[in-house]
DNA sequence: CTGAAAGCGCTAACAT
DNA sequence: ATGTTAGCGCTTTCAG
C-alpha cells in the first residue's frame, strides 16, 4: 500500500494522461471523453487520491471557509443558528469557522481582524452589538448579518422583532392585563432596542400605561432574569405580566419567584421570546415568540454563499416570519389588586 | 490606497529586502537584526500586509485547522465543550471546523471520511457512539476523544462515569430511598453504557434491590425524558427515586410529572447527570452530576495540539473530576407506601 | 479533447 | 544576518 498521500501527479501517472486531465475529470467531468474519464476515475480509486484542498484553494484564490462571529458559543441560541449554517455551508464544501466575540478583549477589533484576515471567503454576523463602523474596509468579504442591523445597509436575515413584542403586549392586553412590564436585553443590542420599542409603541397603541420602573434591564442569560425576579419580588406596585426579550431570561425569573411561592400564572403572567427548545418542557410551559433559527441560519448561508459566488458585495435581505405560541404561562391578572 | 491585497513580495519590494527576510521577521524576530526587523515591520504596517494562511500552510504541509466530530451541534450540551476546544484551539491559530454526524447518512462514514481527506490536522471525537473500527486509516491525523471511549487505545479526556452514577445512587440509598430507578440514554453509546454499569454496580454494593423494569431507556433529550415520565406515571409500583444519564431527559421529566400534580422532591426524588446551565434556575433546583464541559474542552485541544506538533499518534489520556452537586430535587422518601 | 506550462503566496534549505 | 531558489499541489489559460 502507499505510504504517503497520493498527489494528482501520482493519479495522472497512473492513468497515462496529465494532470490538466486529472483536474479536468474531477471539476468538469463532461468536458473529458468518458473513455479518459473512466481511465482517471480508476487512478483515482487506485491511488486513494483526495484533493488537496489547501493546494486547490490557494490556486484557486480561496480559502473555503466563511467565518461565523457570536457572542458566545456557549449559548444554545445560537447553536441552533450554527447548524442551520452548517446544513448548507457543509454541503456546499465550506468549512465553518466558528469565533467567539466575548472570548477576546474588543469584539469589534476581532470583526475587524477577520474582515481583512483573508482567512475566509465570507463572514456570518450572530451579534448585534457589533458596530457598523468595522465594515469599513475596502477589499473586505461579503458579511451576512444574521440578526438585526442598524444603520449600514447590509445584507441580513432577520427577525421582526418589534412585532414580536407587540404580540406579547396584545395578548396580555387581551387577556385582561394594564400592568404590564418588560424585562430587556443589555442596552445597545439591535434585538432589545427593536424589542423595547416594539414594547413601548404597542403598549401606547393599545392605550396601558407605560411605567419605565416596569422596565427593567437585562443581558439575555437566566441569571439575569434570576436578577429581575428579585427586583419585581421587592416591588410595591408590581405589574402583572411579563413580556421578556429572550425565554433565557424568562425561565430565570420563573425559577426564582417559583422558589419565593409564586403561582405563575395565577399570580403574574410572563412571556419569552425565542422559544427555545426547553420552555415547552417547563411546569407551567411558557407563552412565548418563536424564531425559527435553523431557517435563519439556512437563509443567510444561501444569501452569504450567493454574494460570494457572484462576486458580490450586496444583496438581498431576507425578513423570517415569526409565530406567537401560546402556552401556560400567561393567563388573566389576578382578581385582587 | 491599495486596490489589492499586498503580499509579500510587495512588502519585500517596501523594506528593500528578501521576501525571505520578511518571512523571519514574522515568523522568527530573534533571528534577523534590529533594524531590519524595524523596517520590514513599519513595512508591513504600510502596506497592509496580512499573510496569505492558504499560502503558508500549503507550503508547511498543514491544514491550520482541526475537525469537531459531534452527533448534535444544536445539542446545548456539546456547545460549551466546543467553547473550551476554542479557546486554546484559536490561539493557537488553529480553525476550528465543525462537522455533525447526525446531518449525514452514517457518522462512522463520515469520521473515515475526514480520516482521510486530509483537510485537517487532527480530530476530536465528542460522539460516543462512532465506531472505533473506523479508525483504521493508515497515516491517519491524530485523533483525541473527549468522551468514553471502548477498546480502542487512544488519546481521549474523559469523565468517571461510573462513578457520577454510584455517587447518585449513594445520595438517594443515604435519604433512606430503597427504590430506586434509572433513566438510561440509547443503549450503545458509551456514556449509557459507563453509567448503567456504575449504576447497577452501585445498587448491588449498597444492598439494594435492582429491578429491571425500572430501567427506563432514554435518549438524552428532554422529549425522551418527558416519555419516561409518562411511562413513571403509569407504574403500579414505582420507584421514589430516579436517576437520569442526562439533565436535559432530567428536565423533560421533571416538567411532565410537575404538570401532571407530583411534588418533587416530596413525591419524588431525582438526580441528573451533567450540571447544564439551567438546573440550578429551575424550582426545584436540580441535584445533579457536575461535568466540567469547558475544561474538558481545553484540555481535549491542548492533547490534540501536543500531538500534532510532536508528530505522534498517540498520547496520554486524562481524566477531569466530576462532583456531586446537591441542590433540591432529592429528599427523603415519601413515608406512606 | 488533451497536454504543457505558468504560477497562486509562502517558507525552508542552502548559500553567501 | 540575509538573499536565492526550489518547490508545496493544484488549476487554468493557451496551444495543439
Amino acid at each position: 500500500m502507499d505510504r504517503k498521500i497520493a498527489t494528482i501527479q501520482d493519479v495522472a501517472k497512473a492513468a497515462g494522461v496529465s494532470t490538466a486531465t486529472v483536474s479536468r475529470t474531477l471539476s468538469k467531468p463532461s468536458v473529458v471523453a468518458a473513455a479518459t474519464r473512466e481511465a482517471v476515475l480508476n487512478a483515482v480509486a487506485e491511488t486513494g487520491y483526495r484533493v488537496n484542498t489547501t493546494a486547490s484553494n490557494l490556486r484557486r484564490q480561496r480559502t473555503g471557509s466563511v467565518i461565523v462571529l457570536l457572542p458566545n458559543i456557549a449559548n444554545p441560541f445560537f447553536s441552533q443558528i450554527l447548524a442551520g449554517l452548517a446544513s448548507v455551508l457543509t454541503p456546499a464544501q465550506y468549512g465553518m469557522l466558528i469565533a467567539d466575540t466575548q472570548s477576546g478583549p474588543d469584539p469589534d477589533q476581532l470583526l475587524a481582524h477577520y474582515l481583512t484576515s483573508g482567512q475566509a471567503d465570507g463572514l456570518v454576523l450572530l451579534d448585534g452589538s457589533l458596530s457598523p463602523d468595522a465594515l469599513e474596509h475596502p477589499g473586505r468579504p461579503p458579511v451576512v448579518m444574521a440578526c438585526e442591523w442598524m444603520g449600514r445597509d447590509l445584507p441580513s436575515v432577520r427577525v421582526e422583532n418589534g412585532r414580536g413584542a407587540a404580540m406579547a403586549v396584545g395578548h396580555f392586553a387581551q387577556l385582561g392585563h394594564r400592568a404590564i412590564g418588560h424585562v430587556t436585553g443589555p442596552r445597545g443590542n439591535v434585538l432589545t432596542e427593536e424589542r423595547l420599542r416594539g414594547f413601548r409603541e404597542a403598549m401606547v397603541s393599545v392605550g396601558l400605561p407605560l411605567r419605565e420602573d416596569w422596565i427593567l434591564e437585562g443581558d439575555f442569560s437566566m441569571d439575569s432574569g434570576a436578577a429581575a425576579a428579585r427586583v419585581w419580588l421587592a416591588m410595591k406596585d408590581r405589574p402583572t405580566a411579563l413580556f421578556f426579550s429572550s425565554d433565557e431570561m424568562a425561565v430565570g425569573f420563573l425559577g426564582a419567584v417559583q422558589r419565593a411561592g409564586i403561582h405563575v400564572p395565577r399570580e403574574l403572567s410572563i412571556v419569552g421570546f425565542d422559544n427555545i427548545e426547553i420552555v415547552q418542557h417547563l411546569s407551567p410551559a411558557l407563552t412565548t415568540i418563536r424564531q425559527p433559527r435553523t431557517q435563519i441560519g439556512i437563509r443567510a448561508a444561501e444569501l452569504l454563499l450567493d454574494m460570494i459566488e457572484t462576486g458580490t458585495r450586496t444583496g438581498p435581505s431576507d425578513v423570517i416570519e415569526i409565530e406567537f405560541i401560546r402556552r401556560d404561562s400567561a393567563g388573566p391578572p389576578p382578581v385582587s389588586r
